[in-house]
DNA sequence: AATCCGGGGGC
DNA sequence: GCCCCAGGATT
């Protein structure tokens, strides 16, 4: 099957197939002549790298009600951002959201660019986001490579290469295969394809419309590919955190630096996290040791001690004294907001004793 | 090229 | 528990 009729096999599944997204112009509606909006497009795709659907959906509908369009994404506090992006990770993805946003508003017009290249040149727009972009919000001609597209771009041509090495080889295949005609529609298609039909597990080949030209299915091999290269085992970090609630009943916390783990987001005051931290409260009290949480990041696992006091001082700068009515456990990332649930325990504990 | 960056759902 | 996810920035 030459690359041409495997496009229109993939687009006539989609015509049938396309999952509702709050973000999408479904193929009818497209061809009826409706056209997305470049904004929810970005927002949306920025907001999928590397998180599903499911959890993006309600911080989508969040984020377009707050700032229905990109000028008013702009004009938005740092704060206020981060706080709205808290629990849905890779927080780096909000901060480039916004500076992204202000380079729009400021020197684009409000208007996104349609080029590929230069798309490519904002913050947070890497060669998925751009091709993404172009393709779905301008129907331009472009290949979108995410991980359902190398899936299955490995399992139609039978690729054993290991991944990140076949990485070259899967984009060129998936250029070859993408039409001319539909290029957004296509790019949609192959990634519902990859999401419902050739899934990491239980593969539904029987009903997949690329079931015939499929080569790793002919040859019995859907199941083992992707293969990836062996990864590293995880090390184990500890730390301390400290929590204080002033006799007021306000919160001290401060504002981590804008690089690094969990940059630019709300949390504890705390100590170094190594295989062997000391217990150096910021600040003089009586502390009194709690029980720990455990957290799992991309590459280590923490263990943090909850170190909890009242305090009758509010702490000087760089410490934020955050009052009941100020603060909201939902800005917090969910590692600082265990250590939050942890040390509520203890507090009413304490009060109740 | 390798490393760093979250969190949730499926199994 | 491990794997995966509509990846990008940094070094």
């Amino acid at each position: 099957m030459n690359h041409q009729n495997l496009a229109l096999s993939l687009l006539n599944w989609y015509d049938e197939n396309a999952r509702e997204m709050p973000w999408r112009i479904g193929p009818q509606a497209r061809a009826a002549g409706a056209r997305p909006e470049p904004y929810r497009i970005w927002l949306s795709e920025v907001m999928l790298q590397q998180t599903t659907v499911a959890a993006v959906k309600t911080y989508f509908e969040r984020f377009t009600h707050l700032w229905p369009t990109i000028s008013d994404l702009a004009a938005a506090p740092d704060e206020q951002v981060m706080g709205e992006w808290a629990g849905l990770g890779y927080y780096a993805r909000a901060r480039n959201l916004l500076k992204c946003a202000r380079i729009v508003a400021q020197d684009f017009g409000g208007e996104f660019p349609r080029d590929r290249k230069t798309l490519l040149s904002l913050p947070g727009i890497g060669p998925y986001t751009a091709a993404s972009v172009a393709a779905i919000a301008f129907d331009l001609p472009e290949t979108v490579v995410d991980g359902n597209v190398e899936r299955v771009m490995s399992r139609l041509h039978d690729v054993h290469e290991p991944m990140p090495l076949s990485k070259p080889l899967l984009t060129d295949l998936a250029r070859q295969t993408t039409p001319k005609n539909r290029p957004g529609d296509y790019a949609q298609a192959i990634m519902d394809l990859g999401a419902t039909i050739c899934t990491p597990k239980s593969p539904k080949c029987t009903i997949c419309p690329w079931l015939d030209p499929c080569l790793a299915y002919k040859n019995a091999t859907v199941t083992q590919l992707p293969k990836k290269v062996p990864k590293a085992v995880k090390p184990t970090r500890y730390g301390f955190a400290y929590v204080a609630q002033s006799t007021s009943g306000a919160w001290i916390l401060e504002r981590r630096p804008d690089k690094g783990l969990l940059g630019g987001m709300l949390g504890w005051p705390g100590s170094e996290w190594s295989v062997a931290p000391e217990n150096t409260p910021p600040f003089e009290g009586e502390w009194a040791q709690q029980g720990n949480i455990k957290h799992t990041f991309t590459h280590f696992h923490l263990i943090l001690t909850v170190v909890t006091t009242k305090t009758a001082i509010a702490p000087p700068s760089p410490y934020l004294t955050l009052s009941a009515n100020e603060f909201q456990a939902s800005d917090l990332p969910t590692v600082m907001r265990k250590v939050f649930d942890s040390a509520q325990i203890h507090f009413t504990d304490t009060r109740v004793a």
